[in-house]
DNA sequence: ACCCACTTGTTGCAAATGCAACAGAAATTT
DNA sequence: AAATTTCTGTTGCATTTGCAACAAGTGGGT
């Protein structure tokens, strides 16, 4: 957010834009989108989670946001999704918080570093429309099996192995998937059997 | 896209951008993600989905692009998702096509117009980030039933009535929800004996 | 060392979903 | 006007998934 600005001029902008940073830790809240539409958040370390309980009661992950995501209503979320919607710390975090239209609109002051943070804005959620679109593919799959395999080969991609560690507990990739934990993992028991992979807790191999 | 930009430079900035308007007719394919890694297209008037053929061989339905929506491998998907994801005509449209890099690196000329572009880009993208994030909302729900309640919902507070009419075919419908078809027509059936909704082909009504 | 909360792992059963296949309605092309 | 394609609507059957419930394993905190 702050590449190719200074330390004068980024202590200018968290004026001029009226930054706020703040701490938290595993579990607490950071932002409740029923209050709140208008301020967007920049993850500055830490990890977040963004959750929606929906209407059967399951809590669904919509995103897992880590250093330089960005959250906020502006950009996400219809407005008639407010219902149950919310960010929650995951790793102790700190958070940069800031209101859309500081960004979005000319600075009054036609301060010079409001063009950079625009064009690092863009970048910031450019990158956000790349995750989101990769979590699109993953729901895109019908069936839980392909969800998996789908999500597998990514981070196995990512990893540069066939072998790689969830960063995350199976309880959560089963709410990642949006699917119920039990029926996950009967999936990938079934496929251990099958030999299509190989798992220890959150080590997963691919077998080609 | 050219907002906040008079002609002349608006000239300009289909020079600097090295912008090509192509147009397409409903069935074409606008853009194959396999090839043209770095080029992004906004359409400029019309429809265009964005198609995913899973490793089931089924069609789907990963985005519903009309005027003013970006698209593009930069702006989207994973490297390792090219296999069977394209951009195909719906209706009869017109798209911008330009390097991503031009907008996103300072501009040689350093002419004004790019940072009036990068601006309107962000808000381009931002636009985007919603409907993803509305997307993902959708397919966060478990069932055929929450999906479409989710998605009927939607589109009753767009349409500002209890009763509205599908922008497309019931057919699409389903693979925009990744579902099978006739599931769905189970499920849409069961809703309206049961006094939920009151559809009549493509019009829908949500009762209370 | 103990307690607690959370995670992993498993199962039976009911319900939801996908698949395949068909038929009439509507729209589009010839 | 006839032919063709797409869309809507429906059903039986096999499979997948969700639900509920339980048990053992793990790790952190006091």
């Amino acid at each position: 957010m702050f590449d190719g600005i200074d330390d004068k001029n980024t202590k200018r902008m968290i004026e001029c834009f009226n930054i706020r940073r703040q701490s938290f830790t595993p579990g607490e809240t950071v932002c409740d989108f029923s209050k709140n539409s208008d301020t967007i958040g920049i993850i500055m370390s830490g990890n977040v989670s963004l959750i929606r309980n929906d209407p059967g009661g399951n809590r669904v992950v919509l995103e897992d946001l880590s250093e330089n995501d960005v959250f906020g209503e502006m950009i996400a979320f219809s407005e008639n999704s407010d219902r149950g919607v919310y960010a929650v710390c995951e790793k102790k975090c700190e958070v940069a918080f800031m209101m859309y239209e500081h960004i979005a609109k000319r600075c009054q002051n036609a301060c010079r570093c409001h063009t950079v943070a625009v064009e690092n804005m863009f970048r910031v959620v450019t990158q956000k429309t790349q995750r989101l679109s990769e979590r699109i593919e993953i729901l895109s799959n019908r069936s839980i099996r392909e969800k998996l395999l789908c999500l597998f080969s990514m981070y196995s991609m990512r990893a540069g192995a066939s072998s790689f560690e969830l960063p995350f507990s199976l309880s959560y990739l089963a709410e990642y998937i949006c699917a119920d934990r039990s029926a996950m993992m009967r999936e990938i028991k079934k496929m251990s059997d099958e030999g299509i992979i190989k798992t220890d807790r959150r080590r997963i191999e691919m077998l080609h």
